[in-house]
Formats: C-alpha cells, structure tokens, sequence
DNA sequence: GTGGATGCAAACTCTTTGCACCTTG
DNA sequence: CAAGGTGCAAAGAGTTTGCATCCAC
C-alpha cells in the first residue's frame, strides 16, 4: 500500500485539539486550537488533515442541520449531539432510543439514522423566562418549528 | 404593519413548484421547476422568495446532515425525513417515535429534536447486493457511519 | 534525495446584497 | 405614482485545489 501519512507538527497539533476538545469544533475552531501550538498553519492544511483523518476512520464529522460541520473523535460508539440555542454550544448525548426502522414505509431499507435535540443546556436554562430573553455568545440559531 | 407581500407571476410560480413537488426541492431545484413558468426567472429571487416564504410560514426548511437545503410545504404536521443514498431522493416519512427528552443531560430543557434516516428506497433497495453496487444517478451520499 | 505535507492564493459553490429598472396595488 | 419586487452582477462565507517550497523518512 502507498499509507505514508507522515507525523508532522500540524497534524499532531490539529489531533490534538480535536481529542483535548469537549465538544466537536470546526475547521476554524480547530485552526485557531492547533494555530496556537504551530504557528502559521493555515486553514487548507487543517481541511485536508480533517478530510484525511475522516478518511482514515480517526475522527467523525457531526453534522447538525443548519450548521456548518463540526469533528469529533470517532471510536464513540453510536450517540447523537445536542445544540444548546441559547449558546450554540453542542454537547453529546449518551445512548439512543433508537427503534427507527419502522417509521420508513415498506421496502425501505433503514442503515443508519442521525438525531439532534435542539433545547437549553443546563446553563442557558437557567437564566431563560420561556421568551428570547438576553443572550451571551453568538447562536447561530434557527427557528426549527417543529409543532408537537 | 408593512406587510405588503404582493401577488407575482414569480412568487406564484416558486409557491407551485414547491407544492406540486413529491419531495423537498432545493433553490436550484426550484429555479429549474419554476423557471419554466417565468421566463428569466433568477436564483437571487427564488433565495428571497424562499426566505420571506419561511418567515411567514409557508414553508420550512428541510435540512439534512451534509446535503444542502430544501423546502417543503409547512403545515403537514410534525414529520421527520429519509435520504436513498443509492439515488439521492428525500421522502417523507410519517409520524415519530418521539420521547427524546430522556436522552438529555439532567438540567437540559428539549425543546425541539430533527430526526433523519438513511438508507435504500424501495426501488433501490431491490436493485442492491448490499456491497455499494451500481448507481443509476448521482447520488451526493455521505459516510455516516454509525455502528449500531 | 524524494515524495508527501504545507502555506498561500486562486478557484469554486452556495447564498446574500446593491442597484437600476419594472410591476403591483 | 409609490412601495415593493426582479434580474444582474458583485460581494461574502465556506471549502477545495494548484503550485512552489519545505520537511519527514
């Protein structure tokens, strides 16, 4: 086989801020973790390392509607993420209810299956009165109105 | 109020597209489909059409992990999604095995959940040989691989 | 020394915005 | 006729790629 996948600073340095992190970042956040321990590295080479890794079955791209995609370490096992709209912070659930092949119509074939709650983290549940009430970081949030 | 929101042959075409359509279109989609009614008809439009449609609640956005948006028709209830990754096509799927709230952390308010399923549609599905077999159309697939 | 890795900048895709012109009410 | 809507082109945000240089092995 032709793996090389050689050790340099960059790689050890943008693996590094996707394992010490305790939540799935982005490419900029991963920039701007593993930038501090490598100076100048750039963006392209945290995309490429990023899709390299993916790749190589070392991290997993968590990708939650509306957002732009996060990494995190692969090797988990299954579980699903929560995104705080209140901070837009995104922390993992444990386990998953998961008994969803027979919601597909007949002869569909369910593989596989993503679930996000969408809510208030603990904090933000806090300080909330039930209306948009003050916000501390940027939330990137979106009006999912889904009616139960 | 300013609520103007007049009656246009484009408005009017984009709305159409999108109701006719068996599944949810994305802007280019509805570009194509819409187009053929107006002539000239721009992406710009369909994207400020889309937007003002979403805040008045005509439609919703149908975000799925790693595809770009689509647009369904709002008012069909709560419903969730499901992606053929042998063709690409988006269904619809009925009802919701809903009790998420559990799976959160203690402290955490769930306020909403997004739930989408991956796999074969019945067409595909027959077709398959369970090894990533022959593709008919582009498919736009995306690993997730959740080991159940 | 060689081939993979990196940084920078250009290229791309998707979406938004500015602006002059057109249309609805 | 005025306020809003439209098309086009330019501007942005996010991601990918070409290329000369650099470095791990």
């Amino acid at each position: 086989m032709s793996e090389t996948a050689r050790k340099t600073r960059q790689r050890d340095a943008i693996r590094a801020a996707i394992s010490d992190a305790k939540a799935p970042l982005g490419p900029k956040e991963i920039l701007d973790a593993a930038g501090r321990e490598v100076e100048g590295l750039g963006l392209a080479t945290v995309y490429r390392t990023l899709k390299l890794m993916v790749e190589a079955g070392e991290i997993m791209p968590v990708e939650i509607a509306g957002e732009s995609p996060r990494y995190e370490l692969a090797g988990k096992g299954h579980h699903h993420h929560f995104l705080c709209k209140g901070c837009g912070k995104v922390f993992e659930l444990e386990g998953c209810c998961g008994h969803f092949e027979g919601l597909a119509p007949r002869g569909f074939r369910v593989e596989d299956h993503d679930l996000t709650l969408f809510g208030q983290c603990a904090s933000c549940a806090k300080g909330t009165r039930s209306t948009t009430g003050a916000r501390t970081t940027k939330p990137h949030v979106h009006k999912h109105a889904h009616n139960h």
